[in-house]
DNA sequence: CAATCTTATTCGATTGATGTGAAGAAAGAA
DNA sequence: TTCTTTCTTCACATCAATCGAATAAGATTG
C-alpha cells in the first residue's frame, strides 16, 4: 500500500540497474533491493529474473512497472487537485539539454526558489530526444529542450530563449570568407544527432557548402577551445560561444539571414505540471539577459 | 505516499463519520483522525470543515475523495495484473442482501475458504439498491443482490440462486382461498422498497387483488412469526420461509404460474474482481441444496 | 442556557515498518 | 580461475503509525 515501492520500481525499470536507481533516488542499494523484494512478495509475482546480474524485468514485471506509472500519475493528479493554480509546491523532475544547463539553470533556480519556495526540482541533464522520451514515459515532469519539429504535438511548449546562431572563426581566419573556411580548415560540428546539431546541419545544407573536413565534438567548451586553437571553425548559438574567450574567437552572423535556435520548456499536456508550465517558463529570463549575466 | 490514508478518506467520505469509518476499517477513532490530519498536512489543503461535529467534507475534500478512489482502483488493477485468472487472492469487500446473508453466506464462506485460501472477504449487509450504489462507488467489490431490471447494464451478473415465491398462510387459513385471505386477514408485506419487496408488489398487482390491510415488516423472521400467529398472510421466497416453522405455516405455490426471485452476484465490469466473478459465483451452491442444509 | 451526549482531537507509550552499513553470494569479465 | 561488479542478507538504528486514555468541542435535550 506504499507508493514509494512503485516509484522505485518505475525508476529501476527505466534505468535498468539497482545501483543506479538507488543513486537517482538517494537511497542505498540495499533499500532498493529490499523494496523490490517486498513488492514481489506483496504481489506474489516474479517481477525480476535474478539469473542476470543487473536483474532483468520479466514480461510481467514490465507490465507492472508500466502500470505503476499510471498509479503514480493518478496520485500526482490528486496532489495537483489541491494546489492553487498560481503557486507551485511539491517535488518535480526537470530536464535540461546540456548547453542550457550551463547558462539557464542558475538563473532559473534562483528565481524559482524566490517565487516558489515550496517547489523542489530534481535536475537531470540529457539530449533533447532523450528528455522528450522521458517526458512521455512520465519519468520527467518538464524539460528544457531545443524547440522545433522534433517536439511532438502532445506536448505543450513555452518559449524560454531565442538565440542567434553564429559562425565562430579562429583568430587567424579573421579576414576569410566562409567559403574560404570551408575549403581551408575543418568544420567543427557539435553533435549532429542532437536538437541543436540538427539545426547546424540544416544551415550547412542551406548554404549548399560541404566542408572539406568535419570534426564532431560533444561539448561546447571543447568546440570553443578547438576554434581558438585554430583547428577549425564552427556554428554555435551565440550565448554559448560567448561564454568562452570571446576576444580570441571571431563571431559572424549567419548569412544570408540570421538563424535562431529556440529553447522551449516542454511538458506533456495534462501532466501534473501542465497548469503551471507557463509560470515556470517565466522563471527563465530572456536569453540575452542571462547571456550578459554570465 | 501511503494509500491507506486514501482508503480511509474514501470510507470516511462514504460513511460521513470518523467513528463509523474507524469501525468499518478495524482501526481506532484516533488513528482515523490522525490519518486525515496527516493527509491534510501533506496535501496542504482543508479537506474537512471541523466546524461541524461529524466533520464535513469541503468541496475540495469531496473531489479529493473521489479522485482517491481512482488512485485506489488503479492500484487494485496493478495488483490484479499479477493474479492468475483461475485463482483469487487478496482482500475484497462483498455485499449481501439481508435474506441471502442468512442462507447463502455460510456455504459461500466454507467453499471459498477451501477453494481460495488466500482470498479474504469483508462481508457487509445492505439492501439491493444500497449495495448497487456502493458497487458503483467502488467501496464494494462484488455483491449478492436481487436480480432484475434494477441492476444497471454496466454491471455483470452471475446467477446464484432461483427461488420460488410462495404464499404463506397461517394454520387457521389452511382451507381458505387467496381471495378469502385478501378479504379477511392482513397482508404482511416484506419491505416494498427492496429488491424482493418490489417483486412481491408486482405479484399483488398481477393478481389485481388489493389486500384489505397491509402490514410492512423488515425482517423475514418477523413476517414468519406474524403469519404463524395468525396476524395475516404473506408472500416470501420459499427457502426463506422454510427456515421458520414449516410445519405451522401453510405454503402454497404462486398462481396462476410459479414466480421466482433470482439472486445474482453483481460486479462492475472492469473492476478488479470482474475476471473472477464467475469463479466466485460457483462458490454458491444451488439455492435448494443450501436451503435443505439449513 | 445549562447539562449531557456524542464525536473528534491530542498526547505519551508501544509497535511495526523501512532504511543503513557491512558482510556475504552470485553473475559477468578478464 | 580470479577479479570486479552488482545484488542479497543480516543486525541494528530510526522513524512513522497505532493504540488507549484524557481532553476538548459541536450537537442535543430538558
Amino acid at each position: 500500500m506504499n507508493l514509494n515501492t512503485l516509484r522505485t520500481l518505475s525508476v529501476v525499470a527505466e534505468i535498468g540497474s539497482f545501483v543506479d536507481a538507488a543513486q537517482r533516488l538517494n537511497m542505498t542499494l540495499s533499500a532498493v533491493s529490499m523494496q523490490m523484494k517486498t513488492l514481489e512478495t506483496l504481489l506474489d509475482a516474479d517481477l525480476f529474473d535474478r539469473g542476470f546480474r543487473p536483474p532483468q524485468l520479466t514480461p510481467l514485471g514490465r507490465r507492472v512497472a508500466r502500470h505503476a506509472r499510471t498509479v503514480l500519475a493518478a496520485y500526482d493528479d490528486l496532489v495537483g487537485l489541491c494546489q492553487s493554480p498560481d503557486t507551485i509546491k511539491g517535488d518535480f523532475r526537470i530536464g535540461f539539454v546540456p548547453t542550457s544547463s550551463v547558462r539557464l539553470l542558475p538563473g532559473f533556480l534562483v528565481r524559482v526558489r524566490a517565487r516558489f519556495p515550496d517547489a523542489h526540482f530534481r535536475i537531470e541533464t540529457g539530449l533533447s530526444d532523450d528528455l522528450l522520451a522521458r517526458l512521455k514515459a512520465g519519468t520527467l515532469d518538464i524539460a528544457v529542450v531545443t524547440g522545433g519539429d522534433d517536439v511532438p504535438r502532445t506536448m505543450r511548449t513555452y518559449p524560454v530563449s531565442h538565440e542567434a546562431l553564429v559562425f565562430c572563426l579562429p583568430p587567424h581566419a579573421a579576414d576569410w570568407s566562409i567559403e574560404d573556411c570551408m575549403a581551408r580548415i575543418s568544420f567543427i560540428h557539435f553533435m549532429p544527432h542532437t536538437g541543436i546539431g540538427r539545426l547546424i546541419a540544416q544551415q550547412l545544407d542551406r548554404m549548399a557548402a560541404t566542408p572539406s573536413d568535419v570534426i564532431v565534438l560533444d561539448r561546447v567548451d571543447a568546440v570553443a577551445e578547438c576554434v581558438r586553437a585554430g583547428v577549425g571553425f564552427s556554428i554555435l548559438p551565440e550565448p554559448d560561444i560567448r561564454r568562452f574567450a570571446t576576444d580570441t574567437i571571431i563571431l559572424r552572423p549567419m548569412t544570408p539571414e540570421p538563424v535562431t535556435r529556440d529553447l522551449v520548456l516542454a511538458c506533456v499536456a495534462g501532466s501534473r505540471l501542465d497548469a503551471h508550465a507557463r509560470l515556470l517558463a517565466q522563471a527563465f529570463a530572456p536569453a540575452t539577459e542571462i547571456a550578459t549575466d554570465a
